[in-house]
DNA sequence: CGCTGATACAACCGTACGGTTGTATTAATG
DNA sequence: CATTAATACAACCGTACGGTTGTATCAGCG
């Protein structure tokens, strides 16, 4: 459940520097909110936000340990950043491939 | 020159809609600004601001041809983000290398 | 239970953003 | 060269955003 986000948030998710940052950290799924906040040059407030952010964008997903809440970062939630990508560089290509079709199909020479 | 851009204009440029819709349309590369203003509901000083933002990200650019400007979306600026996305991908297989290689190296078998 | 650690949430502030309308620039055309 | 099509830019407005401080929840520990 969860995880689920729009394009629109994870862009914007993924849009400062910070919280880029906070989803490198959270990769190995270590850390809680406090001890990512020691990284920052802002109050614990602030990151808690960017981590909140981040959540609900799907990026990024909380487990409760002990008292802590350790913050691990959601392949899932990136994917779908990726595949909009992907899909720019496969219209791209076909656009070229149509191109190429053209000028091979034909054997145009001049512009 | 230019198509430089920071990782955070390339991300908050995507994050919204028009603009990406922008991107796909521009991927042909045969319209200009006033052309693209009328697929969305919205004045053409919006779509013009929204192409200006684009631009800025270095995920599109503009070539004069008569009196127009035609939009043409730029690959480049768009590999910078994916490369981003590439990155932590290979960041978190690597974890889960890592995690496994403990695994096959010490013939673990309960939790 | 009472305290302390860790996280969450609310209110507030300045600035940036997405939209509007209106005006200026630029380049083809009669 | 005056006109008009196409683009750019400026000023303005409401809302969202990134930061702050302060307070509330919530789980573990003595």
């Amino acid at each position: 459940m969860s995880t689920l986000a729009g394009i629109d948030q994870v862009f914007s998710a993924l849009a400062d520097a910070t919280r880029r940052d906070i989803v490198r950290r959270a990769i190995d799924g270590t850390e809680g909110v406090a001890e990512l906040a020691e990284h920052y040059p802002m109050s614990f407030a602030a990151v808690q936000k960017h981590v909140a952010v981040l959540e609900r964008a799907g990026v990024i997903t909380k487990e409760r340990t002990g008292r802590r809440k350790v913050v691990r970062t959601n392949l899932d939630g990136l994917l779908i950043a990726r595949r909009l990508l992907d899909t720019y560089e496969d219209l791209w290509r076909g656009r070229y491939g149509r191109m190429t079709d053209l000028i091979t199909d034909r054997k145009e020479t001049h512009a």
